[in-house]
DNA sequence: ATCGAACCTCCAAT
DNA sequence: AATTGGAGGTTCG
């Protein structure tokens, strides 16, 4: 047990149960009901977390420096997000989820596996997703025993390539199986390098991305918001459309094609472009 | 170039 | 109890 961080405001819950990452899970604390438990797989490691008034609590495992680190990095905590807020704290829009959900942090999380995440994400809800997931790990990760019992740490680029569409098929991926059959293929056989994208700019490791099978637009920008460091991204998917269109499209009076929101929502939110999509879309689906 | 339909599977709502 | 429709998209014709 150790505090993570202190002072900095993280909201814990907002942050991993808002369809970013798929391997967190809540419960209630065994010893103290009224605590949540956020438990979920970072770097083939279980970890659990409490949010506490202004810190976040490392449970499980023991703490060390390695494990801050990992974390630190993962949670984000070094995002500015006060230079948000102060930017958009009075938009029309978005003042009322600042407002509610201070302190949601956009994720650091593993590439290759955010990647194969959000090809898993199409036409499927969160639950959907985080069962395919979930199936995935248990079907060719690394199983792993801790004090808690055993877990599947998510696979390898080569484990999952190993695994193969048909395998993935019997697990219920469905027509996605073929989608994470290649782009496991080629992240394995080195043809493209995930790590290498976070040099490049936005424009070129999107295109990049774009070559992977099962990856279009906006798997893409997930992919480099949720993982590579891309602040400006601004993934468009059925929610965003919609709020966009309901919010500012609407009040700019414009005729906007699908496919042109997310040029336009960055020039609009530039730097916190991924931000605001967050807060967007996170706020739009909870008043659903 | 643009635009629907098709694609797998699960599950909630008829 | 069987059937239909839709879910954080991409690809193909």
């Amino acid at each position: 047990m150790g505090i993570l961080i202190e002072k900095e405001s993280y909201n814990l819950n907002e942050t991993l149960h808002s369809g970013q990452a798929f391997r967190w899970n809540k419960s209630h604390s065994p010893t103290n009901h009224e605590r949540v438990l956020h438990e979920g797989i970072i770097d083939g490691v279980r970890v659990r977390l409490v949010q506490s008034q202004n810190a976040v609590e490392i449970i499980t495992p023991p703490s060390n420096k390695h494990l801050r680190n990992l974390l630190y990095k993962y949670l984000a905590i070094n995002h500015d997000l006060e230079a948000f807020y102060k930017e958009f704290a009075k938009d029309q829009y978005l003042s009322n989820s600042i407002k509610t959900y201070r302190g949601l942090h956009i994720l650091r999380q593993d590439p290759w596996e955010c990647l194969i995440s959000f090809i898993c994400s199409a036409n499927n809800n969160i639950p959907r997703i985080k069962s395919l997931v979930e199936s995935i790990s248990v079907g060719c990760g690394t199983p792993v025993t801790d004090d808690l019992g055993t877990y599947y740490s998510f696979p390898t680029p080569k484990q999952l390539n190993d695994f193969g569409e048909q395998s993935l098929r019997g697990i219920g991926l469905g027509f996605r199986a073929k989608y994470v059959a290649k782009a496991s293929a080629m992240i394995d056989s080195g043809q493209i390098s995930l790590e290498h994208l976070k040099a490049l700019d936005y424009n070129a490791a999107l295109a990049e991305l774009l070559k992977i099978p099962g990856v279009g637009d906006k798997v893409a920008n997930c992919v480099l918001l949720f993982s590579l460091e891309k602040l400006d991204s601004f993934p468009v998917d059925v929610w965003i459309n919609r709020v966009m269109k309901e919010t500012y499209i609407k009040e700019a009076g414009i005729e906007l094609p699908n496919n042109a929101i997310r040029g336009w929502a960055q020039t609009k939110f530039g730097p916190f472009a991924g931000y605001a999509n967050q807060y967007l879309f996170h706020a739009r689906r909870m008043t659903n």
